[in-house]
DNA sequence: TTGTAAGCGTTATCAT
DNA sequence: ATGATAACGCTTACAA
């Protein structure tokens, strides 16, 4: 930078104030020194400048599991609203093996970044994320804590919910089982509620709702699908099951190939999420759009609100889903032969 | 970190030579320095750090789509091997609107990336690539600059094309179509090149194989399709359709179904790369694996190699495919009826 | 409008 | 073995 300044005649400061137009300086000096910065090929160190503005213009991902398509679109939304600012993502996948949370609060407390976007999804613990929301702003993804109220960004889960459950019912199923989320996890928790605001609504009684728990994992829908399926009596095996996620509700849908059981002649799927692959399968899978882009956009950009306004915007923003039909729901045969 | 020395009653230096291990320090005093880190809770400043160091102990992870799971795949590679590094991951997505790699090396000149991982995939023009490989190391992951020997990590394309051929070829069928990938890509050239081996190996005429080169997303997979089942003679439609990658394979897939086509009874088709969801299609795809979380990995080590040793490791790794045999090919029908 | 100089928090050289 | 002290490259009062 001196360098520049020696060869554009001009001193240091006037560099930085053209860098960062943040002095008046003469048109013409502008220009020559605008002319010696590319001359010279001069690229300003980006450390320097973090260590005297104390902010590293990065922000982190916490992404549990990129290969889950929500998350990675999820992902392509932060990347996209941050780099529109010239700001870095660092991506943070939480290893099983290190205590990740303590990680990221280093390199929240060493300046390294600047805020957090957090992906919880498969059952973090949420003491960690309030830990990690001491040292600097974060904003949750798809994630609720109840009690605190940390800026997020969701989806209308429960009303997404509510309204698969109901296509459901409408089709005429009557013995329904769910394959619900991770109940620490609070979406998991929304889905749950709106299945059973569905049931309610169509004159069931939700506490008599089948629900068993898995882990937003293809492999737990798969045991979890065995496990609805078989029964002593035939004729109380479920007719459709009710997926908290698309992940799950392909191990479902694996299950039943498994063993025969035709989706959805004799067995209708639902899952919640759209991942890109639920369109591809046989058949394909009905389920709850998330707008994933959109949710890691606005989160971002929520985010850089925190950062730089203190004035607090909407700390919560909430997105809407929709219902995506396709054909893995047919109404149930009649009772009779099995 | 002066906060620390005093607390410790001892000098900043010493405070720094117990931080890095960098110096010789009395037992001691080196613990009562480390009380008291833990007692005022300190954190070193990161940027002063890379500012006095040259050094950001980061670096970028350059992949044109984070929703293709082959990618996603290798992107947990390359963090793994980061994160146990303690080096920090910056997620670098191309925008197709801005000029990007202008960007990229503007992050590596600025010091904020101490190197790269390049995964091209969809076509970037090699010059910008070379352009980044002026300013620090880079490492390309399944790809080659011909005549540019930039240290990659890659999979045996060529072997896995030619094998995948061959198991189609040996069920029988004479008239395959080759849906390949941007002829700018290396691996879409390897590929080509081993489907063409396997024709010749089983007496065929390499270059009468027809080809018709896609841009390795599922919606060419979907057009090229079309354009290769679409023949006036029936008895002249391809029975076999070979593509370069799962996601045009699916496209494919996609296309067959659409016309009632039946996969694999009517046309056998076959991937590359062993997408996760290539196995969750009806009919399951075969394809060839290639190892993507193992090659970001060594990507990432091999770029560390490159950091800090000036030693030259070998600079480019072959890895192994291989060919997962599954559902989507059969035995040609005999042509009389169709 | 422009330049001088004082940091920002580390690390590393050199005395002690 | 330890402690001053000078960089590292930039921003920003403050002075001119």
């Amino acid at each position: 930078m001196k360098d520049v300044a020696r060869h554009a005649g001009v001193s240091v400061s006037t560099v930085s104030y053209v860098l960062n137009d943040s002095g008046p300086v003469a048109p013409d000096r502008r220009s020559r020194v605008l002319d010696a910065v590319r001359v010279l090929d001069y690229a300003p160190n980006a450390s320097a400048r973090s260590l005297k503005r104390r902010s590293a213009a990065t922000i982190g991902l916490v992404i549990p599991d990129l290969t889950n398509q929500f998350f990675a679109t999820v992902a392509e939304g932060v990347v996209g609203a941050a780099s529109a600012n010239d700001v870095l993502v660092v991506l943070c996948v939480p290893q099983a093996s290190t205590d990740a949370e303590d990680q990221y609060t280093r390199l929240l407390r060493s300046q390294r970044l600047d805020g957090a976007i957090y992906l919880t999804g498969t059952g973090t613990l949420p003491g960690a994320i309030l830990e990690l929301a001491r040292f600097g702003p974060i904003v949750l993804v798809d994630e609720h804590i109840p009690g605190f109220d940390l800026p997020s960004v969701i989806s209308d889960s429960r009303r997404g919910a509510r309204e698969v459950a109901s296509h459901v019912l409408e089709q005429g199923h009557k013995r329904i089982a769910v394959i619900g989320g991770p109940p620490r996890l609070w979406t998991a928790q929304q889905r749950l509620a709106g299945y059973r605001e569905a049931v309610a609504a169509y004159g069931g009684d939700p506490d008599a709702l089948p629900v068993l728990l898995g882990d937003y994992r293809k492999q737990s829908g798969f045991e979890l699908a065995a496990q609805a399926l078989t029964t002593d009596r035939p004729t109380e095996r479920p007719t459709a099951l009710v997926c908290a996620n698309d992940l799950m509700a392909i191990g479902a849908l694996e299950y039943c190939k498994s063993i025969h059981l035709r989706v959805p002649e004799d067995v209708s799927i639902v899952g919640f999420d759209d991942i890109p692959v639920s369109a591809l399968l046989t058949p394909k899978l009905t389920t709850v759009r998330q707008p994933a882009h959109d949710m890691g956009y606005r989160a971002t950009t929520l985010l850089f609100d925190l950062l730089d306004n203190e004035s607090r915007t909407q700390p919560e923003e909430i997105l809407s889903t929709t219902v995506q039909i396709r054909e893995s729901v047919l109404p149930p045969v009649p009772d009779a032969q099995d």
